[in-house]
DNA sequence: CCGATGTAATTGACGTGTCAATATTGACGC
DNA sequence: GCGTCAATATTGACACGTCAATTACATCGG
């Protein structure tokens, strides 16, 4: 129903500068937040938001352990990154690598002691400051209308992954 | 009139799973966007978003030339973090330096043919590309929305810059 | 069993960003 | 002029990210 309106009209005009503007503002006002609560993050918590990301999926994963690619996989990081990464945060104490049981190639990505207590002190400070510079500044409506731009910023990104309105909705 | 909203009320509640959802769909969608665009960019020109960063705010400086310092605060850099870039982009043949003429200190920043050339080839080919994934996907309703929202978000990370709303509405 | 092919993970090189030192020079008071 | 302080710009050390190899093992056809 709504779903022709991206690749037939508005194609051939050019691109507004108030659009340039508003997208300008997008990058620069997010790269803003993020660097604040990432700053706020390192200097309460030691951890970079980096960190913190493979410490959630981690924390969250059975045993707390993950293959490797697995946690690529949840977190959408290269392999290459990740493995940069994870030897950074080895140096540090925070995980660990154990040999794979089933498959000698690969390793096991564990979460030591001391990891999963820094990310357990991390989580509420970075909770609230994200509350307080993010979800205090909006309202309901403004939340909501956020939603949908965004739903519709991903759909326009990945148009084989948007479900076909046809079938019934899932309970 | 709306100015202590975001001080009295709503400040004892916990933030919404809701609410974090989107605030990390922000970050993800707009970590994507400037992957896409970053990569396009550099592909299609050999400049990364960075370059064209400077290279903007050169090319539309007076006399293609900019002090180091003031380059800095345009595109709201750290001077540490312009240094390095510079070096990089200088060895490349994109910019200069030159000793300024009323300041030994300082140094000027401008550009090269080669960068003014190579920039003006990458405006046209960027524009498209930010039009294409960025602003072809939003109704006009939802950018005057997402203008908005902007707003409120860079009101409450910089409240000393906010304008006092003393005087009446515009129409 | 063996060789070709694929997959898991790492490594090295290099561009990028931040922070904490540096020089070096201007500006101001005396 | 001279000492002090601030401003200008750079540098070095290091964390981070990407890309192109590389290593080591699995898998499969024969």
């Amino acid at each position: 129903m709504r779903d022709d309106r991206s690749v037939s009209a508005a194609e051939r005009r050019r691109m507004t500068s108030d659009e340039l503007t508003i997208w300008r503002s997008l990058i620069d006002t997010t790269a803003e937040l993020r660097r604040l609560l990432g700053a706020q993050l390192l200097q309460e918590t030691s951890l970079s938001p980096a960190d913190y990301h493979v410490l959630l999926a981690l924390s969250e994963a059975r045993d707390r352990r993950l293959r490797s690619s697995e946690l690529a996989a949840t977190i959408d990081w290269e392999r290459s990154r990740l493995s940069h990464h994870l030897a950074r945060m080895e140096r540090r104490g925070l995980i660990r690598r154990d040999d794979c049981a089933t498959d000698n190639r690969g390793a096991e990505v564990l979460l030591t002691e001391e990891g999963a207590t820094l990310f357990r002190a991390a989580t509420a400070p970075h909770m609230r400051a994200v509350k307080k510079h993010f979800a205090d500044a909006l309202t309901p409506e403004q939340f909501v209308a956020l939603a949908d731009i965004l739903q519709v910023l991903r759909d326009h990104l990945h148009p084989e992954l948007t479900e076909k309105p046809a079938g019934g909705q899932p309970s």
